[in-house]
DNA sequence: ACGAAAGTACCAACCGGTTGGTATGTTTAA
DNA sequence: TTAAACATACCAACCGGTTGGTACTTTCGT
């Protein structure tokens, strides 16, 4: 997951895995078919690992499910620091490589995408509810939505904007929440 | 151009290149000193033509700067149609593949992308007079904003939402413009 | 006005290295 | 005894890039 999320997934060879991992192809190949599926592998993994991360997170906790989203959504802007490949998303990668070439992975990439903005339409329909907002917008388009601007804030981050881009996106997406829900950017 | 939208960058080898293009790698490397520098000089490109599309584009002759910002990012949701690779972004895709491997090709698209979120500046910083916005945020950093939301949407489609999920990222964009403007929706 | 020199555009053939993948052998644990 | 878990050695196809060469155009001294 590091070589990809550092080169991609195209660009990252067979021979580099093995090396990095420290095991020859012959035992990458009694793993793993091909290496598409070694793609499909990370992607589920990523889902598992990331699921598990988002689950665990303390922003569960709060009362008001507003609060839970706006927490998770500081929560997201929080774990972004370090070097690009390390905080940005595996399968945000993979799709863009994958979506005509491999499609098999860019299903896994995008199961895992918005598997995880459905962890968010819970709270944010509570919320509509609560907050009695008249909308012409769903809780699973917003969710959506929430995941475009963080993938987004990835890509220029990537393109030269470094953690402050991306930071600054999910800023402005928080923002917007706020004001759908509160008609205040606070 | 085509090639690397359908494949990614690095996926796409030299001689596919030249197959499609009816031309011999001699042809290739004489005008081109490597592959990255065919990256560097696409960027390049893309970045003059979808420069001129935008310049062309009716929505400059409206009075109002609030409603050329938000004519823009209509302009932008309309032109998403037909296949994934005909609508998403030539340097939002190079960046991810080359952010780590080929610093010179993510600088071209780095400065693609903010150079045309540059454009949106003064649009933007001509509302918030007019609009009397009181901001903790900068024109700037709104107008790449709208570039994450949008790159993120692209994304999204590629990871099997399709058109519609690029679509709606930019419509929820364009509702956060209008409520930061004018305080409603609409 | 003219021809030699220089430069541009392009090609087919080829280079060493790398690609994803396989065939076969060996070790380990149950 | 058996099957899974590895290692070794190897493959044809392909990778980006180079070579020496041809055809044509422009430049420039005379």
């Amino acid at each position: 997951m590091a070589l990809v999320r550092q080169k991609g997934f195209t660009a990252t060879s067979v021979d580099d895995l093995c090396r990095h991992a420290g095991v020859t192809k012959g035992a990458f190949f009694h793993h793993f078919a091909s290496k598409d599926e070694l793609g499909i592998s990370a992607a589920k993994y990523w889902s598992e690992t990331t699921g598990a991360l988002f689950e665990a997170a303390p922003f569960h906790t709060l009362a008001d499910p507003l609060d839970r989203v706006l927490a998770y959504i500081d929560f997201r802007r929080d774990i972004i620091s370090g070097d690009i490949s390390e905080f940005t998303c595996l399968v945000g990668t993979m799709a863009q490589e994958a979506h005509t070439t491999a499609p098999d992975i860019a299903k896994a990439c995008g199961d895992s995408i918005f598997g995880h903005a459905e962890t968010l339409v819970s709270d944010i329909s509570d919320a509509m509810d609560i907050y009695n907002v008249t909308s012409d917008w769903t809780a699973e388009s917003l969710a959506r939505h929430t995941q475009a601007a963080i993938q987004g804030g990835f890509i220029l981050a990537k393109a030269g904007g470094g953690t402050d881009a991306a930071k600054d996106a999910i800023t402005h997406l928080r923002r917007y929440i706020s004001l759908l829900f509160k008609g205040t950017p606070e």
